[in-house]
DNA sequence: GACCCAAGTCAATGATCGTTGACATGGCTG
DNA sequence: CAGCCATGTCAACGATCATTGACTTGGGTC
């Protein structure tokens, strides 16, 4: 945001006394942290580890988890890329992922991720509502469009975290005609869900 | 188990020193606050308090938190009524659980809540491989038959946890067009899981 | 009826974690 | 250079919770 602050952060490591910088550390940490464990099992205390502060600088800055876990949702959903997802490639891309591929596709499993761990918690679920609707029900209603948008992004979404879970359980990798099966169907699913309806009834 | 047991249990609220009994009772209860809080949410002497006993009795029978979810975990997979669901009825049966049925169908529900649960626990994640592979996905598997059977039961597994989710951040329950269309398409996605492959390539 | 073991009760311990407020310090203003 | 405020550090508190072991009680056995 400004630009007097000194070029490239300084030998690393070590923050010059930066509010600004500071804060944005706390709240990725935190991003990366809800999204791995969950708001039951996160520790501040490991937050303000991983972003090279103390845990009391969480509350000046954020005023307790429950506040810095709010600020880190909707940091994950603020940026809308789902604009940005491509008709033709999406779903073998998303099946892809899915299946198994080496490494994972942080930045599209990552929100989904968050959204999967904030809604298993009993204590953090009910905050979710709103803010799913808004800030990613919407936007992917807006992008497929057509009859029945809002039912079929529901199930979008439902169904990619239904696989996220399964992946989460799912020791070994998916091989051979498993995995092409896999790959098929998963695919047809999403394809199915993008083109609009055949018989609105 | 033992027909030599007092006919129904004594006016009730206060079991007699029957260690059999106050073992499934607290089992029991285990079993329903796992699957609603998930492990690191629920308390033990919750459990305890429902199943009207001392928490010091958890260790005593079960030897503690963990091994109690273990056995809680086994217990609600033991029973296997996958070869009860028909085909015909199912698909649309579950939809309409899943689109928000006034009752929960907890029968079918709470294994796959249970699942969910279990899986998005850091702590409990690492348990559930062999388990789910043994007692869900291998059932489902036969029950399914055909080509392709493994991937379509992950598949059905993922889906149907997927849905779960969503109704857990979903609010109100739909309604009008939006349920319509949820239904049609929930259908005939678990429809054609259930159908074997067209083109086994 | 006395005895003994299983079943159940109770209080305390120790660890974890969020939160808090007092204190130190760096860097900018005057 | 002196002073002040924002920034950062530290130690401790208080709550929660699983775990533990000593203690009590019931009921079947000899």
């Amino acid at each position: 945001m400004n630009d007097t602050m000194s070029l490239v952060d300084p030998p690393a490591g070590s923050r010059k006394r930066d509010a600004e910088a500071t804060r944005a550390a706390i709240l990725e940490a935190a991003k990366a942290q809800f999204a791995l464990l969950g708001y039951d099992c996160t520790v501040l205390r490991d937050i303000a580890r991983e972003a090279g502060v103390d845990v009391a600088l969480v509350k000046r800055y954020f005023g307790g988890k429950e506040a810095l876990f709010l600020a880190a949702l909707k940091a994950s959903f603020g940026t809308d890329d789902v604009r940005g997802w491509d008709r033709a490639t999406f779903p073998h891309e998303v099946a892809t992922v899915l299946a198994g591929s080496p490494h994972i596709d942080e930045a599209r499993t990552h929100r989904f991720q968050f959204l999967l761990r904030a809604a298993t918690s009993p204590t953090t679920a009910p905050l979710l509502n709103v803010l799913v609707q808004d800030r990613l029900l919407g936007p992917i209603r807006e992008w497929l469009g057509g009859a029945g948008a809002g039912a079929r992004a529901r199930i979008l979404a439902a169904t990619y975290i239904g696989f996220l879970v399964e992946r989460l359980i799912r020791g070994a990798p998916l091989l051979g005609r498993e995995r092409e099966e896999y790959l098929t169907r998963v695919t047809a699913i999403f394809t199915a869900l993008i083109t609009e309806g055949d018989e609105p009834t």
